[in-house]
RNA sequence: GCCGCUGUAGCUCAGUCGGUAGAGCAGAGGACUGAAAAUCCUCGUGUCAAGAGUUCGAAUCUCUUCGGUGGCA
């Protein structure tokens, strides 16, 4: 546990990662261990996007007036947030939070976000947005096998690892090799937690079934508070499919009923209600391969706190 | 009431000349090197509606019963 561990040469301000499947209840704890105490970073890949309030499931003005947060809102939906632009921004929110003498605190539920946090990002330069482009639309028209036929070529290693299905990871190896002339495999990825930084992660869970309900519940809430119109002035907007904020679970399941009519609404309802139960499902993998996990029911707030304040006692 | 169709995995259905059953969806588990709410991988035993009969052997053929469904009355 890391409350337990020394800390004097971390570089860092300890701050705490709290995370857990969506609907778990990660915003109401944060109000309650938080409030006056701590601000929040935001680790949430679609709460970047402004406009796309109800389907992300962004806490309210009022909310987010009482509890700071950081990384939310901050981009148009047609931009491109990553792992790379998260992990920079928040170590940027993490020092300043400290000076202000607060406690600096991760939470959200992009467990990649995490992973490239904790581990830290492995060294790869940044690569020009034609290459990718190119790629894909070599995927689109020769299919993922070829490109990763091409990827054992030049990157063996990381063609070996990857399914030929894969198409999203294949363009990423294949646009590494072509943008920075170093096959993936070359640059080294955190195997294990960094060394400077200072953290404790707790991680949220509930029983299936009773996280299942939580995720119907809140679909349901989500169409009454209209959702359906969010989207649909999104569209009017410009919003197309392949839009990165478009891609989320919320939004996505939308296209087919404008397209052509072809679902009903109620369709689209259920059909996201199953993705998201999926999406946590995911998310609860992820999260669970990560090391040094403690776990708890949100409700247990005091077991919480008490870990909190361990950790904060150890605080030079 | 009569005639026809039908009853197989949670759901929709395959199942050839009789050789004790398999797809899609759903569901479950997993992966994760700067798109990650993305992108992928793996996993299929169920009184073949019930009972009886024919047969070495029945989801498959015959009869009966019970559901469902369409048509005619």
């Amino acid at each position: 546990m890391n409350s337990n561990t020394p800390r004097n040469k971390s570089s860092f301000p300890p701050v705490v990662c709290l995370f857990g499947p969506t609907a778990v209840g990660k915003t109401d704890l944060l109000e309650t261990l938080f409030r006056d105490s701590g601000e929040i970073i935001s680790a949430d890949s679609m709460q970047v996007y402004r406009r796309l309030d109800i389907g992300s499931a962004k806490p309210d003005s009022e909310y987010l007036k009482r509890m700071p947060h950081h990384l939310i809102d901050i981009l148009d939906y047609k931009e491109q947030f990553n792992a790379g632009d998260f992990v920079r921004r928040a170590e940027e929110c993490i020092r300043g939070i400290d000076r202000r003498g607060l406690l600096p605190v991760i939470s959200g539920g992009t467990a990649f976000y995490f992973r490239n946090f904790i581990y830290g990002l492995p060294d790869i330069p940044a690569v020009p947005d034609s290459i990718r482009a190119e790629l894909n639309g070599r995927v689109a028209a020769e299919g993922p096998q070829a490109l990763h036929r091409e990827l054992a070529k030049v990157d063996p290693e990381t063609a070996g690892r990857l399914e030929p299905a894969d198409r999203s990871r294949i363009v990423r190896a294949l646009e590494v090799y072509l943008g920075t002339g170093k096959p993936l495999s070359l640059y080294k990825a955190g195997s294990e937690p960094r060394k400077d930084l200072d953290y404790l992660l707790i991680g949220l869970q509930r029983p299936r079934q009773e996280l299942y309900e939580r995720i119907n519940l809140r679909v349901d809430i989500m169409f009454r508070q209209g959702l359906y119109k969010e989207v649909k002035d999104l569209i009017a907007d410009g919003a197309c499919e392949d839009d990165p904020g478009m891609k989320g679970i919320g939004y996505s399941e939308f296209f087919p009923l404008l397209r052509e009519g072809c679902t009903t609404l109620e369709d689209v309802k259920s059909r996201i209600k199953q993705d998201s139960r999926r999406y946590a499902k995911r998310q609860m993998t992820f999260f669970s391969s990560l090391e040094g996990v403690n776990w708890f029911h949100p409700d247990d707030v005091d077991g919480i706190r008490e870990m909190i304040a361990n950790f904060n006692s150890g605080r030079s």
